[in-house]
DNA sequence: AGGTTGATATGATAATTATCACAATGTAAT
DNA sequence: ATTACATTGTGATAATTATCATATCAACCT
């Protein structure tokens, strides 16, 4: 965990039109003030589950993913997060507590605000709350979605879903860094490590793939997607 | 699809605490006078995916489950419904149509409000629109946290998943209806009809279901939960 | 009554995925 | 530097699940 930056102003945040397009300059400066941006390298974790929800949180630059160790200790990725998704959101105001941790994969940024000052700005504004509940949902829809896809495909469909997943979604390049292990791969769509591997080596001999590690070239976009769609 | 029903009113409705306890009776009533309530048939369509999202809908009466057709045509159910947990929600504040069909399991009644009304009224009224996203946010999590556990079992556990949920949280009995098919069940857990259909015969001859066609009685409850939590 | 259809049921076999075993590489800690 | 440990990688085998074939039964239609 890294200091603090005093460099950043709400005024000036990119995702200020995110939730906080309805609300006053002033009330956003008061809440601006009281706020505390962290930043977290990749690996940390920025909130466990189970501790309890004492802060509005939101990302602002970088990469995460959402996880839940499931009773048997096995570790379950329930999706991916960057700044625009949202990422402390899906408990906070139904539960006391996390039912998700969230780990940087990215060297990544947070703001934090008191809850309790959100809570209340919430229950005053309506045009926040609405924003903040559009944007809720929004992000429920995809999670709900990608995981109703990922269910109905095969092991190599469900690995070309995660290729695509990051080359389309989040670098937006058909060559990124994958940053995430095999072992997460295995976590997020629901196989093990050992088939997620073999799987990749089986692109890389199909020449779909160039693999060097974590770089990750498609080569072949055209039957990766076939892949993803038809097994 | 029944006649209105004449002797319902909002103000006695037991569901008025679940999102109107911030709102006048005054305003309620106006809701109330433009509210339309349907009765729908077990099997009946209430809402199908692809349609335009013109009224804020939730369940009286009934169950429902909430499904999707994926591209290749077959038919994912996504979860199950009683009153309290909210129907049309999920996409009402991110969409303009519906992503999930929603299909009445049992005999079942839902309130249609206009979606415009209610906007309007959750663009003023902070608290109504706090006590709307609480439940969607709780039920969201709710939805999740059961694929989660669905996706990390077996064909047994899932099977035994499932005629829990169904014993424990819809009917709280041992002997039950059950108000979906095997098909349904198998497009509830990810699995093959045929699957479930062998594997609530195996849970028969092991003595720990009684099985009538679709009546149900769970005779040794301990062993199913077992087989649910470990395989 | 006869015919069609869909749901339930069961068995045999094929396809898919997990598990286990082991090796190589890389990385962090001391 | 060297131990310790996790990650990546591959093969053999076991376990799990899907597919296909077939049968029965009930509901519904004409």
């Amino acid at each position: 965990m890294l200091d603090n930056d005093p460099k950043c102003s709400c005024e000036n945040c990119d995702l200020k039109a995110l939730f906080f397009s309805h609300v006053t300059i002033e009330t956003l400066s008061n809440i601006c003030e009281i706020k505390i941006e962290k930043s977290f390298q990749k690996g940390d974790y920025i909130i466990r589950e189970g501790e309890a929800i004492k802060e509005f949180i939101y990302l602002k630059e970088g990469l995460v993913k959402l996880s839940r160790t499931a009773p048997d200790g096995k570790d379950q990725i329930l999706s991916f997060s960057k700044p625009f998704d949202f990422v402390s959101l899906f408990s906070i105001f139904s539960s006391d507590v996390y039912n998700y941790s969230v780990t940087a994969i990215e060297d990544s940024v947070i703001c934090m605000l008191d809850l309790d000052n959100v809570k209340r700005l919430a229950q005053t504004n309506a045009m926040f709350t609405m924003d903040l509940m559009s944007r809720f949902s929004a992000v429920a829809d995809l999670i709900l979605k990608d995981n109703l896809d990922i269910r109905r495909k095969h092991l190599r469909g469900r690995v070309a879903h995660v290729l695509l997943y990051f080359s389309n979604y989040i670098y937006k390049n058909s060559s990124f860094e994958l940053p995430i292990s095999r072992r997460e791969i295995a976590e997020y769509i629901g196989m093990t490590t050992e088939n997620v591997i073999r799987t990749l080596s089986e692109f890389r001999k199909d020449k779909i793939l160039k693999i060097y590690g974590k770089d990750i070239e498609i080569v072949d976009f055209k039957r990766l997607v076939n892949i993803s769609e038809h097994g």
